[in-house]
Order: structure tokens, then C-alpha cells, then sequence
DNA sequence: TCTGGGGTCCTGCTGCTT
DNA sequence: TCTGAAGCAGCAGGACCC
């Protein structure tokens, strides 16, 4: 097989480029949710396939070919159905995408424990202590790409460089089955022919800012000073691209990850003007919540809501309690408390949401019964609920009032992902 | 065109405490 | 006792990322 290697514009593949103090490797799997799903399906290889599914969805992933017709991923799959009506659209495979996405981070652990994982399917690599037994940074490169190729049947990009920014945006420009190496010595000039949408952390609505001060590729905001900068985009923003645009991005490979919330929410097949609908979907998220922070251990002392309205604006409301809580039925009693709070008649509403803030730990934080629980309060029944759940499947258990009338099957009401 | 779901971070405002 | 400044926490909204 031959894979694709430096690709730096303006080299050749007869030219390796020096890869000497490029220690960060950014390794990006290729359409990663429709090349996973294609895997079940070889006789779509090679023709256009959406991953996505819905009547309000959005497309998650598209292949290649798809991708040809202007399907994107995050696009309303509505649009994406007229851009390429020809398209098999298949269901996301979420209980997959995580065994490859275990394997994947496996490979990459063989070569160093010091990885950062994004997402499911991209992760930073810092290859420095693997050098000696492995070899350069870009030959470790060739090996992780070989050997996902061979063992997943999928193909990934990676980026080579001394910083991880650089290193992403390497990996993207590799992108389909490359590979892209930044010199140390050739950081700058790279970084400063981009266009200033390519920096991490620029989105549709700072890119119309820089564009208002008249800053169009990365080298316009190396050369602006750096107080007019944060005038027009605030202190952080501000700061930040400025270094960026210098190449400094002095962050190190994280290895720990701890989360800072930890969240749910739902947009509705169609919008719900009842106040009762929406509590029953409180309810489930709230459940889906809290057993969430019990698997990992955590508990949260603030609880926020997000309420999205049919013409798409957005609200949210937040109560921090007394003391952090794991326990549905509390995360639900504020949930609703903040929504019956914002006195809604007969609004139509697309989505709502629940999510639990200021995480700690269990071990941290010392658990306190809810006003007026009874000795084996909600905290017993969570706790039952979550043995039955492991043992049973998610859903096995759970509150009457979701249960719709005539329903047997669990996966009625409660999402599995 | 008509916008998911899971997150993180930043900014501005308000109210409380010192 | 009153007032203003400073610091901080909480809250709300928004931008961004995958």
C-alpha cells in the first residue's frame, strides 16, 4: 500500500523535511464515522453515503464521494438530501465508532502514554520519549498510519510539528490519507500564508471581525499591534491570535482530562407547547444526567437548563445548590424549578437541556441528603437503578411517568448513547 | 439553508461582601 | 451610619470545537 507523505506545499516527496524538535503529532481519522459505518457495509465503498439520520438532523459525517456534492459535516441533512439525492444515508453506529475509536487510542499508547485525546477520532501524540525506540517523529507518523490502516481497515491523517496547533492544522491540510510535516525553521511562514479562518479558535463570526479590521490571511494579524487586536476581538481572543499568528502556542500534551459539566439535551421531533411534555423530558434528562455523574464518580453543585425556542433563540437558566448533588431526582426538582420559573404560556418550544456544573468528585465532596428525604431517599433508588441498568441494559428501570401507554420496549424513551 | 449533541471558554452584567 | 471602590461569585449569552 502507499500512503500519502509530505505534502507540504512546495516540497516533493524526494525532499523529506527536517523533522528534528518536531515532537507533536496530531493523528485525525479521515471521515471517520461514514469510513467506521462503511466498514459493514463494503459494497458502498466508493459512492457517496451520509451518516445522519433524523428529520431535524444534521449530516455527521459524510465519505469523500459524498463530500464532492458539497455535503458537509454539521450540515441540516435536509440540504445535504438535495445536494447529493443519490446518497445512501445510513444510521449512526455510536456502540462502534467507540470499540474502534478504544483500539485506535490503543495504537497510539503503544507508541507513547503521553496522548490527548480530542474526540473519538483525533488525538495529540507527544512522540519525544518514543523517539530513540522508534525512530523520528515522522517515521512514527508512517508506523501509526500503517498500522490503522492494517488493523481498523480505516485511514487517518497526521500532522508533524513542534507545536499542536500547527500540528492540526498540518494534519487537516494532509487530509485525505496523509501526512504533513512543519519544520521548526518553516513554522512561521506556514503559519502567516494561512487564511486567519484556519486558526483554531476563529469561527464564522470572528473571521467577520478580522475581516471588518481588514485582516485577511494570519500574517495581517502577526502584523497588527497587538492593543488594536484586542480592541476588536477582547483581552483573550485578542492575545491569543496574536501568538498564534507567531507561532507560539506553548500548550503541552495533556494527558488528564478532567470534565467541568456534564450535560444533556434534546431537540423534540416536533416543537411542544405543553408544560407537562416538557417536564417529562426534564425528567429523562435528569435521569441521564445523574447516571452519567455516578458512572464517573462525580457530582455537581451547580444545575443549568437550556430552553431553544422554535425561531431558534436560546435561553439558559442556572442555580448553584448548597451542596453538589449526583442524585436525579434533585437535579431534576431544580431543573423544573428553573423552568416553571421562567413562566412560559403555551411557548413552542425545539429543545431543552440539562446540565450539572462545578463538578468535584464523590471523595471531595460529602453528600448530603435532600430536604425531608426518608432514610432510603432517592439516592438508594439511583443506586438501584444504576445496578439494575449495568445488569440489565440502560432503561430497564425507570420512572412510571415515562413510560408511554402501550409501551414495553425500554429504548422508547431513554437514548442508549 | 434552517440549523444535533456533547462540551469549553470568554465576556459583560449584577449583586454581595469587605 | 452612609458611601464608594474593589474583588468575587453567580448568572446569562454567545462563540467555538468536534
Amino acid at each position: 500500500m502507499s500512503r500519502r507523505q509530505f505534502s507540504l506545499p512546495g516540497r516533493t516527496s524526494s525532499d523529506p523535511p527536517d523533522d528534528t524538535g518536531c515532537t507533536i503529532l496530531h493523528v485525525d481519522m479521515d471521515a471517520f464515522y461514514a469510513s467506521a459505518t462503511l466498514l459493514s457495509h463494503p459494497e458502498l465503498v466508493g459512492t457517496p453515503v451520509i451518516i445522519g439520520g433524523g428529520n431535524r438532523g444534521v449530516v455527521l459525517s459524510a465519505t469523500y464521494e459524498a463530500r464532492r456534492y458539497g455535503v458537509a459535516s454539521a450540515m441540516p441533512m435536509t440540504r445535504a438530501r438535495r445536494l447529493c439525492p443519490q446518497a445512501t444515508v445510513l444510521a449512526p453506529d455510536h456502540r462502534l465508532y467507540a470499540a474502534i475509536s478504544a483500539a485506535v487510542m490503543e495504537t497510539f499508547r503503544s507508541v507513547t502514554p503521553e496522548i490527548e485525546p480530542l474526540s473519538l477520532d483525533e488525538a495529540f501524540l507527544d512522540v519525544s520519549g518514543a523517539i530513540r525506540r522508534l525512530g523520528s517523529p515522522a517515521t512514527i507518523g508512517a508506523q501509526i498510519r500503517d498500522t490503522i490502516h492494517d488493523e481498523q481497515g480505516i485511514t487517518c491523517s497526521v500532522g508533524v510539528s513542534s507545536t499542536k496547533f500547527v500540528a492540526k492544522i498540518a494534519s487537516g491540510l494532509a487530509k485525505p490519507d496523509g501526512m504533513v510535516v512543519v519544520p521548526r525553521d518553516e513554522v512561521i511562514p506556514f503559519v502567516q500564508q494561512l487564511p486567519v479562518a484556519a486558526l483554531w479558535g476563529v469561527g464564522d463570526k470572528t473571521e467577520e471581525q478580522l475581516t471588518r479590521l481588514g485582516l485577511r490571511t494570519v500574517a495581517d494579524i502577526a502584523h497588527t499591534p497587538l492593543p488594536t487586536l484586542i480592541r476588536g476581538l477582547g483581552e483573550a481572543t485578542g492575545t491569543h491570535l496574536h501568538e498564534l499568528a507567531w507561532g507560539r502556542d506553548p500548550r503541552p500534551v495533556h494527558r488528564e482530562h478532567r470534565e467541568k459539566s456534564i450535560g444533556a439535551d434534546e431537540t423534540f421531533e416536533y416543537d411542544i407547547d405543553d408544560p407537562r411534555e416538557i417536564h417529562r423530558h426534564l425528567l429523562k434528562l435528569s435521569d441521564r444526567v445523574g447516571a452519567r455523574l455516578r458512572a464517573a464518580r462525580l457530582t455537581g453543585r451547580t444545575v443549568s437548563i437550556k430552553v431553544r425556542f422554535s425561531d431558534f433563540t436560546t435561553i439558559t437558566r442556572a442555580r448553584t445548590l448548597r451542596e453538589p448533588t449526583d442524585t436525579s431526582r434533585e437535579i431534576y426538582e431544580t431543573a423544573t424549578g428553573l423552568f416553571d420559573a421562567l413562566g412560559l404560556q403555551r411557548a413552542r418550544i425545539r429543545l431543552v437541556g440539562v446540565r450539572l456544573e462545578k463538578l468535584v468528585a464523590v471523595e471531595e465532596a460529602p453528600i448530603q441528603g435532600m430536604l425531608g428525604e426518608p432514610d432510603h431517599g432517592w439516592r438508594e433508588a439511583d443506586r438501584a437503578i444504576d445496578r439494575a441498568s449495568a445488569r440489565f441494559g440502560a432503561g430497564s428501570v425507570r420512572p412510571a411517568s415515562l413510560i408511554a401507554r402501550g409501551s414495553t420496549s425500554p429504548s422508547d424513551d431513554r437514548d442508549l448513547s
